[in-house]
DNA sequence: CAGTTGCTGATTGTTGACAAAATACAATAT
DNA sequence: ATATTGTATTTTGTCAACAATCAGCAACTG
């Protein structure tokens, strides 16, 4: 018999693909900040009933990205910089201290290779002002790091902040200095190769610094 | 005419209903980590359809109380101390810091009587021995901290991790020293009064450490 | 007897219809 | 004209029926 095996096959809900389509929209910019949710809308749009997108609506309201008002309304959330800056920001760096701390030796070839890819690309889609682009890339370096963990907690905070994070970038990466963004990345790369958990956690503290200073309009 | 109003009514939808009865049956132990929720039993119990049951828990779900299976079953988290000490512990005292720093003007009588009350309480519980209350009490403490906050981050933050510490102390609070709760909060509390920044960071910090816990957000 | 295949009941996923509430707006009264 | 009340329409909330999926077990095959 042959070794061939079959992808296990994506046991993805109408919810679930309602979800993620619906969170992409937000986050794609289609549906800005106080955008109404009419849910009969949505439905006829995806051809689904009210069901799953209610659930969606559950899910992402806990995601920070939509507000629901009972018998009212539900409209995507409007972002505080301020807040995402001194409150969202500050926890993704605690965990992925945590993690890089606890999960050390699983820094090797591999991993830095992956991260090497994206610090590359960036700097092309700096290059091509790939404004969108580069939000991506810069959330998939970060939780890159965070998928070394196996605690379940680790990618649950994550999920609970990062799509806002990401709104917001999205929402100013205008106001950003992008040329900055690959040479960042790269120092903590650099510093993650030196597997010194001191240099390491300097590298990550700076980097929370240089991510408020990108923001033109701070303090 | 007079100057009387009548109170807003609370206009609670039944999901919402269904949301906080679930939650507080986890939280209480009745529906014990692994539990299975069927939802049509639950439905039936309550009396009402499986609509608002199913919005509940995607709710829940994003809280970190539920664990869902797609086309399988939901079941009833089980969390992980270490995880809770080291992850969302940490994540709750930044928040408090936050707060604090920011709203040090909102430190008033009436502010601090109230934590005085809640201390007073706490020391109350440990002579009866009433665990859950002391649970309360402890959670009822820092949440009432976080009120001063305008931000709707902060609540937003505060309710993706309270539920998971309550539950994390409901389970474990036997293994606590109770005896050091109520002077552990009485030390924050005077620290507060004293509106000296550096001091109550210091408190807080050594709050956190009495949980032995290393915390990455100093500078 | 090991291993596969096909049933069966239980549970979750989805739907369309109906009920309740909110908004917009016309009608009315002062 | 302004403010209030009534009404129509829209939208959200809830429900009960139906479909899809799963776990367990019996039947079959070699």
């Amino acid at each position: 018999m042959s070794d061939f095996t079959f992808k296990q096959q994506a046991n993805t809900s109408l919810r679930e693909k309602v979800t993620n389509d619906l969170r992409e929209a937000i986050l794609n910019g289609h549906l800005p900040p106080g955008s109404r949710i009419k849910e009969m809308d949505i439905a006829e749009q995806m051809g689904v009933s009210r069901g799953p997108i209610r659930e969606a609506i559950r899910q992402l309201e806990r995601e920070g990205l939509l507000l629901s008002y009972p018998y009212k309304e539900t409209v995507v959330a409007d972002l505080d910089a301020d807040e995402v800056q001194n409150i969202l920001m500050p926890i993704r760096f605690h965990i992925e201290w945590f993690v890089v701390k606890r999960y050390l030796d699983k820094l090797d070839d591999s991993f830095y290779a992956k991260q090497q890819e994206i610090v590359d690309d960036m700097r092309a889609a700096v290059e091509q002002g790939e404004k969108s682009r580069l939000v991506d890339l810069d959330i998939l370096f970060h939780q890159s790091i965070l998928e070394l963990a196996t605690e379940r907690t680790v990618m649950l905070t994550w999920q609970s902040i990062v799509n806002q994070i990401r709104l917001h970038f999205t929402k100013n990466i205008s106001f950003y200095n992008l040329d900055n963004m690959e040479k960042d990345h790269q120092d903590l790369l650099d510093a993650f190769r030196t597997k010194d958990l001191g240099l390491i956690q300097q590298a990550i503290l700076k980097h929370l610094d240089s991510d408020d200073n990108l923001l033109c309009f701070t303090k």
